[in-house]
RNA sequence: GGAGAGGUGGCUGAGUGGUCGAAAGCGGCAUCCUGCUAAGAUGUUGUAGGGUCAAAAGCUCUACCGAGGGUUCGAAUCCCUCCCUCUCCGCCA
């Protein structure tokens, strides 16, 4: 949600940036700086019947003992309510249509986010580690069957595709890379929270999940509740409404949640195997900052997260999302991609995006920069650290023996009581 | 699930139909004062939107007392619906 003020002071510096995103926003946008225009026009003429309403009120409270000047006031001022009945109507109609529309304008990219359609055009902006390139690496859903600790079948059964259970060292991997995760999180000061995983639609709303992808997430029949696409939504939204003392800030947030997603636009993509799945887990860092940091606190953040790729020894790139690749609510992107030796590529394995005060003005997150200042938008920053069972994947495919084992990464032993090696 | 109580400004808390955006206190900010500190004095202090202005300041209008409707010339105050919180009982991991 943008500043409506801003949006028509500047309309061509709004118009420029929004036809990098897509050139059809600029239509979406003329559309709302009609609407705003025309609201204020209803708007002065509404406060003004409004007046009168109460300037008559008034008058009769002033002129009690004067009954005939009551009778006539008091038919004046139903005559203004009638005249008023009528604006209101067309007021609130006009607000609406204002702000359900603004709710689809996207945010604002910065000006080092390169420009582009679609991902062909993201940036590399480095590497790590040396990518395996062995033809004999089966992809990891071979490998995992092979081994006992993915059942896709009975996945289904439960529930239905793009469901999978873990099993055995299957189960207990996942579950270590989330101790670890959640561990070295700590050691960066961020504070680990187990929030609610159903969020009602203000939290969706707020971080921009709403309106405009309704449809990409379960919600609760007859409930206002949907199951949490990403912890993003409850960390950042707890906040919500909030001015935060200056001296808390950063405001520093890790969490383990499932994440649940309908995958609605991905028919056909990523059938088999853990890399696309209904529900998955993942470590979430949020940060909360002041406008002045928060550039220096998405470069940090997104170090954290390729930290534990690192200590993993994962091999992967950094990229900087283009315009067209970008998220809506973000206005810079990194994306951090692990090897997959069987897929010989780089998939996505963390998303880092900085939303400038974005959403929050969505979820009126304040601070004041100085005591005396004003309350102003807070900037929102998050990202994986990581999607824990495409981590697990990777782990399979990147340790992978030739026998047909997976050793485990040196980290994750001490969790896994010295295991060295799924067999 | 049953019974009751309640939701007012950053906080505490008054206000049961008219000049209430809302007393009072606390807190915050500013100035002054006392040799420092503590204390004290005075003033000031909500959010959002609109208008005016080149812009800011200022001035001005409107809305907001959990949310949404209703009654009335006029609602924090009366009526209805919903949400939330607290207490007791029941049930339950």
């Amino acid at each position: 949600m943008h500043d409506l003020k801003d949006l028509r002071t500047r309309p061509d510096y709004y118009k420029d940036k929004l036809s990098k995103r897509d050139k059809s926003l600029v239509l979406l946008f003329e559309e709302i700086l009609k609407l705003d225009q025309q609201k204020r026009e209803i708007q002065a003429k509404a406060d003004e019947l409004r007046k009168k309403k109460n300037d008559i009120a008034d008058e009769i409270g002033r002129s009690k003992d004067n009954k005939d000047k009551v009778e006539t006031l008091k038919k004046e001022g139903t005559d203004v309510n009638s005249k008023l009945a009528e604006i209101e109507k067309g007021e609130m109609d006009l607000t609406h249509k204002l702000i359900e529309k603004a709710m689809w304008l996207p945010n604002i990219v910065c000006d080092s986010v390169p420009e582009g359609e679609d991902e062909t055009k993201n940036k590399e902006i480095s590497k790590w580690g040396n990518p395996r390139i062995e033809n004999w690496v089966k992809p990891h859903w071979e490998t995992g069957i092979k081994l006992g600790i993915f059942d896709f079948e009975r996945g289904v059964k439960i529930a239905e595709s793009r469901f999978t259970v873990l099993s055995g060292m299957g189960a207990k991997l996942e579950r270590a890379l989330m101790n670890f995760m959640l561990d070295n999180a700590a050691t960066k000061g961020y504070k680990e929270i187990f929030p609610p995983i159903l969020v009602n639609k203000d939290s969706m709303t707020g971080t921009g999940q709403l309106p405009k992808f309704d449809g990409d997430f379960y919600k609760c029949e007859n409930e206002f509740l949907y199951l949490a696409p990403t912890a993003e939504v409850p960390l950042t939204n707890l906040h919500r409404d909030e001015v935060i003392p200056l001296e808390q800030l950063p405001v520093k947030y890790c969490a383990y949640t499932p994440c649940f997603r309908r995958e609605a636009g991905a028919a056909s993509k990523d059938t088999r195997g853990i890399i696309r799945q209904h529900q998955f887990n993942k470590i979430e860092l949020v940060k909360i900052t002041s406008v002045e940091t928060s550039d220096k606190e998405h470069e940090e953040l997104t170090k954290d997260a390729e930290e534990i790729l690192q200590k993993l020894e994962l091999p992967y790139r950094k990229t900087l999302l283009c315009t067209g690749d970008i998220g809506f609510s973000a206005m810079k992107c990194y994306d951090l991609e692990v090897w997959f030796p069987s897929q010989n590529t780089y998939r996505e394995i963390s998303s880092c995006s900085n939303f400038g005060s974005f959403q929050a003005r969505r979820t009126n997150i304040k601070y004041k920069p100085n005591p005396k200042d004003k309350p102003q938008f807070v900037h929102t920053i998050n990202g994986s650290g990581l999607a824990i069972g495409r981590t697990l994947a990777a782990i399979l495919e990147n340790y992978q023996t030739e026998k047909g084992t997976v050793l485990v990464p040196k980290v994750l032993q001490g969790y896994l009581g010295g295991a060295k090696e799924v067999s």
